[in-house]
DNA sequence: ACCTGAACACCGTTCAAGT
DNA sequence: ACCTGAACACCGTTCAAGT
């Protein structure tokens, strides 16, 4: 749902992308996305230009510069969690609690497999997040409501809070990255899974 | 203790260093600590140079490249991390769960107050943390005999594993450093703790 | 409207010359 | 033995010229 595709220079400037302009930010998007997935911890611009087939000018003019093109993989990571979330409210057939939990495997899940937004998560500072800022404000509404349920069934740690579900995400997604021998994201998750249990 | 200053490059050089050298490299670090702890993100190997008062040569001299100097940073953290775990393995008096939480809780506030270590820690990748293999090494025996004293105290869940120390400390850490509004380092740690419990 | 890529700027790193 | 800083290399970003 909502495929936004902004030019992210101004907040909403809805004008619709010639097809051409259209197909080109995909591509750059998919390149992105290929290359900070590789080995080598600094992508250059000009090899994202390159593998997207277009000029480095190109790249500029859809993304003001790389914190921006990280930013829209954010972004687009984002729509994708507040789509698990979404998915957790409606089955609500197992329990709130189990719901809550399985909102946050399913978005870790989603980031242990991908690890060029990973990388965008983690090398950049709030310029990044910045670009993800409505998202992540439907975020925070649709996670306060999945812990309200969680609360009421009282089945969740009367302290914990809202936020504190990104602030744990941030924190395995972190660990995920990292990845020291012996290190588990799932059991991590499951640690702190057995801490919110009311 | 142990205020280990082998030069960077090679593993167990251990020529004492002229006076004036061991001066300049002390300042290097001050300055980098400094600089590092500093709003601005970027900090330059010629700024760290000119606050420390020499040229970039000597910089270069002392350490083989930035995420050398970044690694410096690091190992004394890990020196000071043994340190409190070490004390927690003396205090025995307020049992086995106690001793690790109180570890882990100055770990923490010391990472807390220090923005510099911390920008090395995230921003570095496995090259920085090379720098520090030894103490990382003694962090996990320190680390290993704790939780087995938490283990056969019956306070700590029995799949809690000496990596999971580290592991959690990095999660943490990564929320110390993004730090959005609501977030709370200190109530994540007490979650984790809640989850560790037997 | 959008694209190109050579040119520029910034900053990490080196090295010839100094003490 | 150690220091200096100008020179070099690399890569993010711009902009004049194209379609």
């Amino acid at each position: 749902m909502s495929t936004k595709t902004s030019t992210d220079t101004e907040l909403e400037s809805e004008r619709p992308l010639r097809a051409d302009a259209r197909r080109n930010r995909e591509r750059i998007i998919e390149a992105a996305r290929e290359l900070f997935a590789g080995e080598r911890p600094n992508v250059q611009m000009d090899e994202v230009a390159h593998r997207a087939g277009v000029g480095v000018g190109t790249v500029y003019r859809h993304f003001s510069d790389k914190e921006a093109l990280m930013g829209e993989l954010v972004r687009q990571r984002f729509d994708l969690f507040n789509e698990n979330l979404r998915q957790a409210l409606a089955d609500e057939h197992p329990g709130a609690f189990t719901a809550l939990a399985a909102a946050l495997r399913a978005n870790l899940v989603s980031v242990a497999e991908d690890a060029a937004t990973r990388f965008a998560f983690m090398s950049g500072g709030e310029r990044v997040f910045a670009h993800a800022a409505s998202e992540m404000e439907e975020f925070m509404l649709l996670a306060n409501e999945l812990i309200r349920r969680a609360h009421l069934a009282g089945e969740l740690r009367d302290d914990f809070q809202a936020s504190d579900i990104p602030m744990v995400m941030c924190g395995i997604c972190a660990t995920i990255d990292v990845s020291k021998p012996g290190w588990d994201w799932q059991r991590h998750l499951t640690l702190i899974l057995h801490g919110m249990r009311a």
